[in-house]
DNA sequence: TTTTTATGGTCTATATATAGATCATTTTAT
DNA sequence: ATAAAATGATCTATATATAGACCATAAAAA
């Protein structure tokens, strides 16, 4: 007697275990604010402009910020679902300035923002309506 | 014969798949500079200072962005992983203004910086150097 | 004080972003 | 014109971010 496990690949098991176990939950898709979508848009504009000025190549603006040559043609496209980090480190190598500030000014504005933080209240809390419903 | 076949989750299994066929790819664990850190972190702040000053919960701005409460967490928190669209859409909720620019002014930089970007040459060029190395 | 609720953290399964390889095309230098 | 190189795009496996549930604690209102 043969017993013959036939699984080509993870995702082809994967796609059977769930889908006989579990419901596929909802593939979630964001919605974006117009002001979003330039902003990001922009960003991206920003770094491909200033790369190019600094004549840098794709692969080597990649390289220096430690991503890969895609991740930075999605960068430079407005690609809404990158890393922050990554397009900022991308940004920040090309010399763009973020929140018009340099890295003098930046602690102090962030610190700055940590102490308006420590007097607003911890938790935001609504007044409980009375409700009249019981009439 | 018995064949006793037991796999307590998909994970143990994929660990078990991955280790035994394939080398397991280096975890690619990014370094950031400290400018990108002090703005992603200071973008955060200034998102939750807004929220407060503008008396919602985190779960009511997560569900007006169409986010997680723990996602919002994280971007208040300055985390360098989260999506940037998530963040910008965020920020753009609590009325934070992205490269000083407002819903209006912002579609002109966009449409300036793609008019310098024709401009641009199309691909960046290195002259090939000559190399002496053949002496 | 008591009660209610917001926040902060953990955990798991799923969805998806990323790296890396590859190929076609465009663009620049020679 | 030709060659070399940059760019744009696609594909796959892997790594990881996210949603959602849960719990403990903190904080604000009653």
């Amino acid at each position: 007697m043969t017993i013959l496990v036939y699984i080509k690949t993870i995702k082809q098991f994967y796609g059977l275990y769930t889908d006989q176990n579990r419901t596929m939950p909802k593939s979630i898709t964001r919605t974006y604010s117009r002001y979003t979508r330039d902003a990001t848009a922009l960003l991206g504009g920003l770094i491909r402009a200033a790369r190019k000025e600094r004549k840098l190549t794709a692969q080597e603006l990649a390289d220096r910020a430690g991503i890969s040559r895609g991740l930075l043609q999605r960068i430079e496209k407005g690609d809404l679902k990158c890393e922050i980090g990554a397009v900022f480190e991308v940004a920040t190598i090309v010399g763009i300035k973020l929140f018009d500030a340099d890295e003098n000014t930046l602690p102090k504005y962030l610190s700055q923002t940590r102490d308006k933080l420590t007097l607003l209240p911890k938790s935001v809390r609504h007044k409980s309506r009375v409700v009249f419903d019981d009439f």
